[in-house]
DNA sequence: TGTATCTCCCTAATAGCTTTAGGCAAACGG
DNA sequence: CCGTTTGCCTAAAGCTATTAGGGAGATACA
């Protein structure tokens, strides 16, 4: 019989790409071994359990949309950084949906300090170095961009926007320089 | 033998007091039917399906969370309504963490149309009243409110802002005041 | 090249959740 | 008081997750 050629890192990439068509919540290891023609219980030597497997695509994706935050980024400063690493996110999110979604699983302590979360949290503080803000309004503000990207992002991926004027885009484009203007005009209480 | 006395209602309810124990996602009819004593079965005469089930805790979870809203904007204008309904989105996600999780339910189309949710809109659009915004603008300063909102509320939710300097409650008073700033500051191109 | 080992995928089995079909007895209406 | 309706039950099939243990192809080494 051949062998299929199963790897954890070919599972997850698999994974991924099924998350991206049926839902991350969707991702089975039964519809996975489905997808390489193999008994289910194959998966199991390279793969701990379901869980892990989606530990393993959300690490993927949390990666992934590292790169692609730290290439838009470079070279940039101010609100071209802003709008950057803004639509690198809306982007992901509308191109792999599944994937977005994995970026949400709840990681184990261990996972989530292999991950690469902290580079997600480095890049939004590096935005800020555009503007004049110091700690702790600094942090105010990265948490701030923060549930904007993901806030925004979820709404816009559940439909929230659609068949309604302005279209999603427009909103999108008017937030951002908002979001400029109040970042470079900040309050102090 | 006794009735247990089983009715959609009261299933919503235990669904959702299930919901905030376990989290929305492990909300399972055969769990459900464990917490009244009877058998699964039974429970498909009082609801269509799991699907049906969730989308009864959703809607549930979507008018118990108008009605705080409408109450908490009751007499209230500007900034101390935009903060009275922030403070009832985080509040309620911080005490039912299932039931919010439930609004995040996606809904048919028929389920959506007699929810709660056009209420929600109209609430965040009475709040702009107490600012000088015309259209397009209140529609995208509608759009960038729920966001922050839901971003805020679930990023919190996930422990995304635990463990570290400031706090979240100081983030959360900054922000709002930061929004209430740019809305009174929004920029025109 | 032959053989021993190891690796990979398999069969088998258990257990939980979902959903449908059909039955019996309690509750209710006249 | 009896017939009908209603409510919960048993039974059964299908899907997913997970573990235990086996056989055969691939690999290493003589």
């Amino acid at each position: 019989m051949v062998r299929a050629g199963l790897t954890p890192e070919r599972l997850t990439r698999a994974g991924a790409e099924l998350a991206d068509e049926v839902g991350f919540e969707q991702v089975t290891v039964s519809e996975l071994a489905r997808r390489f023609d193999v008994r289910v219980a194959s998966l199991y030597s390279h793969v701990r359990n379901s869980e892990d497997l989606k530990t393993r695509i959300a690490l993927l994706a949390l990666e992934e949309l590292a790169d692609r935050g730290g290439a838009a980024l470079a070279g940039r400063a101010g609100k071209d950084a802003l709008t950057a690493l803004a639509d690198v996110y809306r982007d992901y999110a509308r191109e792999h949906p599944g994937r977005y979604a994995a970026t949400r699983f709840p990681l184990s302590p261990e996972a989530a300090a292999g991950s690469a979360g902290p580079r997600h949290a480095h890049m939004t503080r590096a935005i800020l170095r555009g503007y004049e803000l110091t700690e702790p309004d600094q942090t105010h503000a990265v948490r701030l961009l923060g549930s904007v990207f993901h806030g925004y992002v979820s709404l816009e991926l559940a439909g929230g926007f659609s068949h309604s004027a302005p279209d999603s885009q427009e909103s999108w484009t008017r937030i951002l320089d908002a979001l400029d203007s109040l970042l470079r005009n900040w309050p102090t209480p």
